[in-house]
DNA sequence: TTTTTTCTGTTGCAATTGCAACTTTTTTTA
DNA sequence: TAAAAAAAGTTGCAATTGCAACAGAAAAAA
């Protein structure tokens, strides 16, 4: 992605106000905490974004793959619980402070003019996937999100066969809804006919 | 808002890559169909976008407030049904292509510059209300996301007393739910003793 | 390779939700 | 200001969903 590569060549040619820093799986990037303008840019990697909810409970808010961006820029001001970005696999992260981006940087780096457009750039793609969550997860039935998520994946695909990428787990935290349910209406959809399905390689048969 | 006026500036000094545009309410602002690099910024007024659905049923993906900013840049590439802007009161309305954005126009107009920077801004804004929406529709059964919906609203407020500050209606479309279903949740919290309602004014007298 | 952990798949049951069909109240428009 | 439209409020009932509690398969770790 040539955005993200600018934003490479800027940080190698000694712009001081991008940071560049490797973490293990299961170490903490960032939290949500007082770091209102944080903004950054995975990489290389997986991370997820983590709610320790008021039971204890580990809750999957969000989560990044290469080439994604994120920081509490992105969230509201008032939070009640505190957000933890945990890296999932071995990760490359760049942070950014959003004031250093309007603002020239004091050695007023080449590479500075181009960060707002890149940053714009990913933060479009940003939107684009979180409307596409939105769309699913305001579906009202287990079915509709279904269906409205396979038929996103089709048409991404060019095709009416396609494979979940991710675990039917996680598919299930992402539709929002129980994983058991999401199973039986799976079965559901298969047995009436809609889908076929092996695995998570689905095939759409209606229309 | 800072980077609006500063984009009205841009507007008045010249520069020909913004137009301005003018709408009554039920007229059509704009549509998601090839018009992958529009961005548009609602300056004054109110607007929803609508989708169509298979049975002719209107249905509201987003509405759009003074200066919110939306467009088919934030939309995925393949959506299956149309997508329109429909002005619900009398809107004056920004337009900008992305690409005019990253390049500079042909005057270079001095108000470029600022231009993608205000847009990042607008952008960041749209992805904390789109967060804050992914939130409560993550939430499983519809009195969590009334409560979360109304924690929300009340740290905004920084009072357990809160506004809802649009109609039951659409606050049922908003957290995708049923809207008779969502009255009879309100009444349960509230005989439960969770909050106290009076019309659209909720008071919080949990914790 | 064995062990451990995660993921997939299943089912009964109770609780929640959507749907449909109303009435009443409030707001908007003619 | 009267009429029309939109919003608020209600309720019964059937369908969907979440929850809990499993067993087996697959993947990851030791």
């Amino acid at each position: 992605m040539d955005e993200i590569s600018s934003l490479i060549n800027a940080l190698e040619q000694g712009c001081s106000k991008i940071q560049k820093k490797y973490f293990k799986k299961n170490e903490i990037i960032t939290t949500y905490i007082q770091k209102r303008s944080q903004i950054c840019i995975l990489m290389s990697g997986k991370a997820d974004l983590i709610r320790y909810d008021l039971n204890g409970n580990k809750d999957i808010v969000d989560n990044f793959n290469s080439n994604d961006i994120f920081g509490e820029a992105f969230y509201p001001v008032h939070t009640n619980n505190e957000l933890s970005v945990i890296a999932n696999a071995n990760c490359c992260v760049l942070f950014l402070v959003h004031d250093d981006i309007l603002r020239k940087c004091k050695s007023n780096c080449k590479f500075h003019n181009i960060l707002s457009s890149s940053i714009l750039e990913l933060t479009l793609n940003n939107a684009i996937h979180q409307n596409t969550r939105i769309e699913v997860l305001s579906k009202r039935s287990i079915r509709e999100k279904l269906l409205s998520y396979f038929s996103i994946l089709s048409s991404k695909d060019f095709s009416k066969t396609v494979t979940i990428p991710i675990s039917l787990t996680n598919l299930a935290d992402y539709l929002s809804v129980d994983r058991s349910a999401m199973m039986r209406e799976l079965k559901n959809l298969a047995n009436e006919g809609f889908i076929s399905k092996n695995g998570s390689k689905i095939k759409l048969l209606y229309k």
